[in-house]
DNA sequence: AATTTATCGATATATAATTATCGATTATAC
DNA sequence: GTATAATCGATAATTATATATCGATAAATT
């Protein structure tokens, strides 16, 4: 009974609230708390509290009357619900600013994304280290893709060059995309593309803002 | 009749699909384009044209049948609906490796940001300067801010000193704040947030490619 | 042991967002 | 000039998402 009344469409909105209760519930579990409640997980990112636990039926958990779910189970459903119980070699393609903030950044392991290796066509760049990164040339991306088996490819260049970026990737078998670039991209049928556009988030905040000065 | 049918709830989908329109004009307005229909742009996103003539219609802006918009006149309404059309100043906190990537990215401005300093409390950051920014000691925040009239602040340190800095921020009269840590924060009522979250995002693309591998 | 209270799971309702329909309008083709 | 096709604005229908209700259950309280 854990997964027939699951909906075939999981709501993006769902899947997005999900790694807020994970890395909540990470910092329960290293306090030491066994059970947690949808009333208290709610209480902390102002939701409902039915939201929160609509959002866990997806994952199959299941809770206790009065006591709610143990903590311990509950990250590993989240996590293998989202996928992240086992870890997703990457590729980054355009080590610039940005590129180089995420190869730094170590916790993406936690959340099922190991970068392996990084790319660039500035050949002042190709050969050098970031991060422990080698830094290869773009050309080597297909062979080294196919050879490694890498199905995830993460895109930080500049958008003029984001396609390009794709096409490669497209060409080299990667099957996710992860785009930090604002171009509109185009990927064959099969393909999935996730957008990461920081001006969304902004254009919420400037115009919420613009409202407070207005009033 | 332009405004009176507005909602007084902005969709929050809709305040995020205007900033892609409005880079895809910019382009068109570059290229010579003069006008563009919601038909056009919808394809571009494989969007539905209609709900990108509804998202239209909360910038105010009017078209003509069988013409569609003004190019340079949409990008004037989306801009000053979003607030991009006057420029907003802001401080970031936390000179790591993502507050400088954002930092070094120019086209914040083009969206109405301008970063105008960079606070870090490490002392070796102190004194430096990261892409012709000056790093100042958290220290001279509030007096800066007031003496600025800064109301945005970007907080790019670790989850575990985010608190702090909403906090420091919010002292100083900061009324909207950009957050880049997985933390969840506390603010006092009439403070804007708006959390950028990348795990969020990478959910989205492993929960897919989970479904993908699995059929 | 009985009562109270919190919380679960399931179902129902309400709200929000998206998609469809339709008459009006205007350039383009004939 | 008249017909045709595209697209607008407005309204309606549909779908998705969030909230409310309710009986069941299990700990805490009396
Ligand atoms: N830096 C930010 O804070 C920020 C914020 C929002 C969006 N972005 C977007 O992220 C992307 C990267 O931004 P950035 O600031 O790191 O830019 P950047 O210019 O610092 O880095 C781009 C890197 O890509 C490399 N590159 C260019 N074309 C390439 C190609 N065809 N193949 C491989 N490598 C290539 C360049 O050599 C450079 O190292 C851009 O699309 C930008 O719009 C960045
Ligand atoms: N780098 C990424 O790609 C990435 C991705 C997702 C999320 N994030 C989040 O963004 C934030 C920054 O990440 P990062 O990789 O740049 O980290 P980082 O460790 O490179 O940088 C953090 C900076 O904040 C400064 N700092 C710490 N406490 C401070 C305080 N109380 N006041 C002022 N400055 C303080 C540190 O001195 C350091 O310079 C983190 O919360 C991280 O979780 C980063």
């Amino acid at each position: 009974m854990t997964n027939s009344t699951t909906p075939h469409t999981v709501p993006r909105a769902s899947l997005k609230r999900l790694p807020l209760y994970l890395h909540l519930l990470e910092n329960l579990m290293a306090d030491g708390v066994e059970y947690v409640s949808c009333t208290q997980l709610a209480k902390e990112f102002d939701f409902d509290a039915i939201l929160v636990r609509k959002d866990i039926e997806l994952t199959g958990e299941v809770g206790t009357a009065r006591i709610g779910f143990k903590v311990a189970t509950l990250i590993g459903s989240i996590k293998s619900f989202l996928g992240w119980d086992k870890e997703q070699d990457a590729f980054l393609v355009g080590v610039g600013n940005l590129g180089k903030a995420i190869l730094g950044y170590k916790d993406f392991k936690k959340y099922g994304l190991n970068i392996v290796a990084a790319f660039d066509n500035d050949s002042r760049k190709v050969g050098t280290k970031v991060f422990g990164y080698e830094i290869f040339s773009t050309s080597k991306f297909g062979d080294l893709a196919k050879r490694m088996h890498i199905y995830v490819g993460i895109i930080t260049v500049p958008p003029e060059h984001a396609q390009e970026a794709v096409d490669l990737m497209v060409d080299a078998g990667i099957k996710a995309i992860w785009n930090f670039s604002p171009a509109p991209l185009r990927i064959p049928e099969g393909v999935i593309l996730e957008n990461v556009r920081l001006t969304q988030s902004l254009a919420v905040l400037t115009n919420k803002l613009k409202r407070v000065f207005k009033s």
